[in-house]
DNA sequence: TCGGTCACGTA
DNA sequence: CGTACGTGACCGAG
C-alpha cells in the first residue's frame, strides 16, 4: 500500500461522487473503502484534499468522529454520508452507534444485541472457534470487541470497518428509497448527513464574539470581573442585598421554597415562583420587581457570565460549543455552550470581525408555511403567496389578524390562549386538508403510533407508562398527541432549514463565506464585507435553490429576512 | 454523588 | 392542558 489513496483509487476506476467509506484511528491510522477496494495508511490531509478535487466522493462513515477529525486538519470536504444520522432519520431514537444501526438495518432486535463484558465468561452466542478478525458474527450482530474499539487495532481491521459503513449505508440507501413517505427520503439522508458535517465546522470556527464588548455587556449587568472568591462572593451578597433590603427577615433567593416564603411575607400567595407568574404582582411591592431584575442579572452571572466567557470563548474570539445535527425528537439541531440560548441583552457581542461582516437571515413564518407544504393544503399555499399569511387567512375567516394568527398556532401547537375555538373551526372550514393532516398527527400520537415526518424521520411515541389512573392516562395520551402534532411540523420545518444551512455552506465557499450560527430558523453567515452584498444575494439565491429541492411543488412561497450587519443584534 | 425539580434563556 | 433544547441551582435520597 504504498501509493497514494487518489492513486489507488484511480487505478480501481472510482468514479466521481461514489460512496468512499473512511474509518480513522486513534493516532490518526486511515483505512478507506469502496465498492471495488481498500486502501490503508498515514492519514495525510494533501493526499485527502487530492482525493477530494479529483473526485468530489461522499464521505461515508458510522459517526461523525472521522469528519470531525477531517475538519480539524482544515479539509473542508463537499458531501458525506453520516451513517449514525440516516439511522436517527430511518429508525428514530437517539441511539445510532454502529451495533444498533447495523442490527436495525439487519432487522435484528436490539434486545439480542451482545454486550462486550459478558460475553467471554457467557460463553459464545454463535461466536466460538470463528475468526475473530471477522466483525459480523455468525448470528449476524456486530463483535462487541470490535465495536468497543478493536475496530482500530490494525490496518486490515480499519478497512474492514470502513468496508463495513460502506455497506451499512448501501442498505440505509435501499431502505431510503422504498420509504413512503411524501418527502425526497434519500435526499434528506444526504442533508441530514451534511448537517453533521456542517456541525463538526461550526464546533471547530465557532461565532464571532467581541470580547472586549462580551466583558463590557457582563460588566454593566452584574458588575466588573471580580479579581477573587471572595470579591466574587461580595458581588453576589450585594446582588443579594437589592432585594432583601426590601423585606423583613432572610431568605434565600436561589431557593424556589424560600422565594415562595419570601412572598408570601408580602401577602403574595402563587403556587410557583416563575417569572411571568409574578409579572402580574410588579406593583403590588417592590420587592417583586427587584426579585425579577435579581434574576435577570443572577442568570448572567451564573450562566453568561465571565466563567461562561472563560470556558467557551477562545482567545481568538470564537464562541465554541458542540453541534449535532438533530435532536432525539424532531430532528433540530442543537449547540451546546448557550449558542442556542444566548440572551438578546449580550448579542451586540457576537460582531464580524474587522472587514468582514455578518449576514443574518431568518425565515419568516416558517411553521405554517411547511404545514401547506407537507399537508399540500392548496388553499393555505395560496395564503402563503402574501408576505404575510397571517393577513390572506384573516381575510378568509373574517377575524382580526391576531385571531388568525392565535389559530393557526393553536391548530399546530394546541395552544389554549383564550377563545380560539371559534376561528378554529373557521380553519377547519378555509382549510380542511392542512387541519386533517395535524389532526392524523395528533390522532396517531394519541394512539401512541410513531409518525414520520414529510422528509422521512421516524418520531417515535412513549409506551404509556403502567399504573396511571384514568385521569394520567389521557393526560399521558394528550400528551404525545400534542408532542406527534409538533413534531410533524417542527421536524419538516428543521428539514428545510437544513437544507437551506448545508447548501449556504457549499455555495459560500465561493466567497470566502462560512456559515458560523444555525439557530432553527435562522443563519448567520460571516463574510468578508467586499463580497457582502454578493453573500446577501446568495443567501437568498440559497433558500429559493434549497425549496425547489425540498418541497413536493412550487405551491408554497417561502420568505426570508435579510440583513447585513455587523453586530447581530443590529438585525430587526 | 446522583436524579428530580424548578427556573429560564432561545426558536 | 403549545413543543423542543441546554444550563445551573437546590434538594432529598443514597
Amino acid at each position: 500500500m504504498s501509493s497514494s489513496p487518489l492513486a489507488a483509487l484511480t487505478a480501481a476506476g472510482f468514479r466521481r461522487g461514489e460512496l468512499l467509506a473512511l474509518a480513522i484511528g486513534p493516532g490518526g491510522e486511515l483505512g478507506l473503502a469502496w465498492t471495488s477496494g481498500s486502501w490503508a495508511g498515514e492519514l495525510d490531509p494533501a493526499a485527502l484534499a487530492a482525493v477530494e478535487a479529483e473526485l468530489r466522493p461522499r464521505w461515508t462513515c458510522w459517526s461523525v468522529d472521522p469528519l470531525r477529525e477531517l475538519v480539524r486538519r482544515d479539509l473542508r470536504v463537499a458531501t458525506c454520508w453520516e451513517l449514525a444520522a440516516v439511522h436517527r432519520l430511518l429508525f428514530g431514537g437517539w441511539r445510532a452507534d454502529p451495533a444498533l444501526s447495523w442490527a436495525a438495518l439487519h432487522d435484528l432486535p436490539a434486545s439480542g444485541l451482545p454486550e462486550s463484558g459478558q460475553l467471554d465468561l457467557l460463553g459464545p452466542a454463535g461466536d466460538e472457534g470463528v475468526d475473530p478478525e471477522q466483525p459480523v458474527r455468525p448470528d449476524g450482530y456486530l463483535r462487541p470487541e470490535w465495536t468497543a474499539g478493536g475496530w482500530a487495532a490494525n490496518p486490515d481491521r480499519l478497512t474492514r470497518w470502513a468496508a463495513l459503513a460502506l455497506a451499512g449505508a448501501e442498505l440505509q440507501q435501499q431502505r431510503l428509497a422504498t420509504l413512503k413517505v411524501l418527502g425526497n427520503a434519500p435526499a434528506t439522508a444526504r442533508s441530514e448527513s451534511t448537517a453533521e458535517l456542517l456541525g463538526a465546522e461550526l464546533g471547530e470556527d465557532g461565532l464571532p464574539v467581541n470580547l472586549a464588548t462580551a466583558e463590557q455587556l457582563i460588566g454593566s449587568i452584574i458588575g466588573p470581573r471580580p479579581a477573587t472568591a471572595a470579591e466574587a462572593a461580595a458581588q453576589r451578597e450585594r446582588r443579594d442585598r437589592e432585594v432583601l433590603s426590601l423585606v423583613s427577615g432572610d431568605y434565600d433567593l436561589r431557593s424556589p421554597g424560600s422565594v415562595k416564603a419570601l412572598l408570601a411575607r408580602i401577602g403574595i400567595e402563587v403556587p410557583d415562583t416563575r417569572s411571568w407568574r409574578l409579572e402580574a404582582f410588579r406593583e403590588v411591592h417592590p420587592a417583586v420587581a427587584a426579585l425579577l431584575a435579581w434574576r435577570k442579572a443572577e442568570r448572567i452571572a451564573t450562566t453568561y457570565g465571565y466563567d461562561w466567557l472563560d470556558r467557551h470563548v477562545g482567545p481568538d474570539g470564537r464562541l465554541r460549543g458542540q453541534w449535532t445535527g438533530s435532536d432525539g425528537a424532531a430532528g433540530r439541531m442543537t449547540a451546546s455552550a448557550g449558542l442556542h440560548n444566548l440572551p438578546a441583552e449580550l448579542r451586540p457581542a457576537v460582531a464580524a470581525d474587522p472587514g468582514w461582516v455578518l449576514v443574518r437571515a431568518d425565515l419568516g413564518q416558517i411553521e405554517p408555511r411547511v404545514l401547506a407544504a407537507v399537508s399540500r393544503d392548496r388553499e393555505l399555499a395560496r395564503a402563503s403567496a402574501d408576505a404575510d399569511l397571517y393577513a390572506p387567512v384573516a381575510e378568509r375567516l373574517g377575524v382580526p389578524r391576531p385571531t388568525a394568527k392565535v389559530a393557526v398556532l393553536a391548530a399546530m401547537y394546541g395552544g389554549t390562549s383564550g377563545n380560539a375555538a371559534a376561528a378554529l373551526q373557521g380553519l377547519d372550514a378555509a382549510y380542511p386538508v392542512a387541519m386533517r393532516y395535524l389532526r392524523q398527527a395528533y390522532d396517531a400520537g394519541r394512539a401512541g403510533r410513531s409518525v414520520r415526518t414529510y422528509g422521512g424521520r421516524l418520531v417515535r411515541m412513549w409506551a404509556t407508562p403502567d399504573g396511571l389512573s384514568f385521569e394520567e392516562e389521557r393526560a399521558n395520551s394528550a400528551a404525545r398527541g400534542r408532542f406527534a402534532r409538533n413534531a410533524v411540523i417542527q421536524g419538516a420545518a428543521a428539514e428545510l432549514f437544513k437544507v437551506w444551512a448545508v447548501t449556504i455552506r457549499a455555495r459560500a465557499t465561493a466567497l470566502d463565506a462560512r456559515v458560523v450560527l444555525c439557530l432553527h430558523d435562522e443563519v448567520l453567515v460571516h463574510a468578508p464585507e467586499p463580497v457582502a452584498a454578493e453573500a446577501q444575494r446568495l443567501v437568498a439565491d440559497c433558500l429559493i435553490e434549497a425549496v425547489r429541492r425540498w418541497a413536493p411543488d412550487d405551491a408554497v412561497h417561502f420568505v426570508a429576512d435579510l440583513s447585513v450587519v455587523k453586530r447581530w443584534s443590529e438585525a430587526k
